[in-house]
RNA sequence: GCUCCCAUAGCUCAAUGGAUAGAGCAACUCCCUUCUAAGGAGUAGGUUGCAGGUUCAACUCCUGCUGGGAGCGCCA
């Protein structure tokens, strides 16, 4: 428990008949920091004290003796209000981050409690395209957060490289794709084929049966078809490993769904032994209807499985693997339900650690007039947007600092993390409209308005030269501005806990934008660098703490932290 | 038809059941001989979709409704 929470319940303790998790649930943190740093609101007492919740405070407030890291104790309203002491917190937050520097914020709640993460996961022989953007960095900033906290992480892509897609696109290739030359097949070339074989499918009735033909084929493990799989698939990997490159995500292990393939019969086996499956219109099924939802699809009417098959069998592989605490699938809320169905028959097969898989699901991205759709060609390649990121930060460099050194380098962690910061400051569940304009805003809260901050901060540093001491006047940060910025940068580590609580890396985005208006006003109001050698050298060490949790969120959330831009 | 998600300022979004609902964008005003103006200050902008209910207290919880999105057996 925080140093300071911990000093006020046991104040609190002495003169409230509640037990100390009870007070510390009531603590919370007011509105204004004029109204103090903790506030215990007294109407719950209110009922068995039988007095007004103003009296109580007002009682309680005189009686409660001010000490040490207490600087007063206010009855406001029905409201305990307690102010720490200045310089006994400035001393406690900018030296616990000066000394833990590029650790302060890590724990080791997770110790020994291994999380997989199964996050980004696309399809082969599509385009990555904008809405992949999603899960991909929502996954990478929870597995940072997991990370972060000691919990032992195995990001997973479990990559679409299974399924009737693939018979139509071998049917697409070989009706009007075989002409090409071989090796120089592209991703855009699988694309075209695929919408192409929609595009006939509705024309030609016979098509999508020729696909399940070839699908089965596939399953079966029919030469032909596995080599034109695998081509496939190498093309779609090289390709992909180039963005995630360019987005700096990194994954523990790349298997397909088709790495299932030689497993799902013996999951079926076990799932009908247990009696759970039967025969319903020559498919076969798990019903689950008694769990007020649709019946799980395991396997076709020709033979073929499903996705839902294989996701059983990998989460059994999984746990094998990697004995994991929790895995977390980061997927778009239109799969609710078949994870939901999913997680049952996990849970029926008698796997107890199935509720300890969570899907965390998150809003579907769209055009102004509607869904994105790969079938339509409807998308915009994340490649393309990255490039126009990365572009138009490289002109704004060229007019705000020509002379800045790596400004290629800078142009793209810039550019990139305006599009991740952008993508992951909203809530996760909510729907996103695309907009250009939105996603390569530069100004307010953005990425690059955080990034500014920092390199704000290490000019500063730069100047100053000298190194950075932790012995210091703590009593000559006394200002507003000064306070609140030490409030908030002693908050960083609750933040990162709230984050994996509820699998929301936005609450790092708010964070940061939280520091850095408190940075920027105080940055305005209050110069650094003065003829004051122990107000400098005070100011100093706030400045470089400020960077050093800037730098430190940042790179949870994915994004590099230029030192100048 | 059934299930899930969303609804807060003109726009995009915040707000562990608690004090005066806050930011950014857009508009208008100011602040660079000062550590990077990709910044800061200010003005203006609200019946928190509607109607009930629970509570000392509701943007927050419950019910119903409206509007938008998604899903609902052989795709993933």
């Amino acid at each position: 428990m925080d140093y300071f929470i911990k000093n006020i319940v046991s104040l609190l303790k002495e003169k409230i008949d509640l037990p100390e998790d009870e007070i510390k649930r009531l603590l919370e943190i007011p509105p204004d920091f004029k109204m103090g740093d903790y506030a215990f609101p007294c109407y719950s007492l209110s009922k068995t004290l039988k007095k007004s919740p103003n009296a109580i405070a007002g009682e309680l407030a005189q009686a409660i003796p001010v000490d040490k890291p207490i600087e007063a104790v206010r009855a406001v309203g029905p409201y305990i209000n307690f102010f720490l002491d200045k310089a006994t917190r400035a001393k406690t937050v900018l030296k616990t981050i000066f000394e833990e520097r590029d650790g302060y914020g890590h724990a080791d709640v997770g110790k020994g409690k291994t999380v997989v993460i199964d996050f980004s996961s696309p399809n082969i022989a599509k385009h990555l395209g904008v809405h992949h953007l999603r899960s991909a960095l929502i996954g990478n900033a929870i597995c940072n957060i997991y990370k972060t906290l000691g919990y032992p992480c195995v990001g997973i892509n479990h990559l679409g490289d299974w399924g009737t897609q693939f018979g139509q696109l071998i049917v697409a290739y070989k009706k009007w794709g075989s002409e090409n030359a071989h090796a120089s097949y592209t991703v855009a070339d699988l694309n075209n084929l695929y919408v192409r074989f929609h595009q006939e499918a509705e024309k030609i009735p016979g098509l999508e049966d020729e696909a399940r033909a070839w699908f089965k084929k596939l399953e079966a493990g029919d030469t032909e078809a596995n080599e034109l799989w695998q081509h496939f698939k190498d093309i779609s990997l090289k390709e992909f490993q180039k963005i995630y490159d360019m987005l700096g995500i990194h994954f523990d292990a790349f298997v397909g769904e088709s790495f299932y393939n030689t497993m799902v019969e013996d999951t079926i086996t076990r799932i009908k032994e247990k009696g759970l499956s039967r025969v319903s219109e020559q498919a076969l099924i798990v019903d689950l209807e008694p769990y007020k939802m649709p019946p799980c699809l395991l396997r076709k009417k020709d033979d073929t499985t499903l996705y839902a098959t294989r996701d059983i069998a990998a989460a059994e592989y999984r746990k094998k693997t990697y004995d994991f605490d929790r895995m977390i699938y980061v997927v778009g809320s239109e799969q609710k339900l078949h994870f939901n169905q999913f997680f049952k028959v996990l849970e029926l097969m008698g796997h107890d650690w199935a509720r300890r898989c969570v899907h965390v699901d998150f809003g579907l991205m769209k055009f102004k007039d509607g869904k994105m759709s790969t079938r339509k060609g409807k998308v915009i390649l994340l490649e393309d947007l990255l490039i126009e990121a990365v572009e138009r930060i490289g002109k704004i460099i060229e007019e705000k600092n020509p002379s800045l050194e790596n400004k290629e380098t800078v142009a793209r962690d810039v550019g990139i993390g305006a599009v991740i910061f952008a993508d992951l400051s909203t809530k996760r569940n909510k729907d996103v409209v695309f907009d250009w304009d939105e996603v390569l805003n530069f100004e307010g809260e953005t990425g690059p308005y955080v990034q500014y901050t920092h390199a704000r901060l290490c000019s500063i540093l730069r100047k100053y030269w000298k190194p950075v001491t932790a012995d210091i006047r703590f009593e000559l940060l006394k200002e507003d501005e000064t306070t609140i910025l030490i409030k908030n940068l002693g908050q960083f580590p609750q933040i990162i806990l709230k984050a994996a609580e509820f699998y929301e890396p936005s609450l790092i985005c708010n964070y940061l934008i939280d520091v850095c208006g408190s940075l920027n006003r105080f940055y305005n109001a209050h110069r650094v660098l003065s003829d004051d050698e122990e107000l400098t050298k005070a100011r100093i060490l706030l400045v470089d703490a400020t960077r050093q949790v800037i730098k430190n969120g940042l790179n949870i959330l994915g994004m590099q932290a230029p030192e100048q831009m």
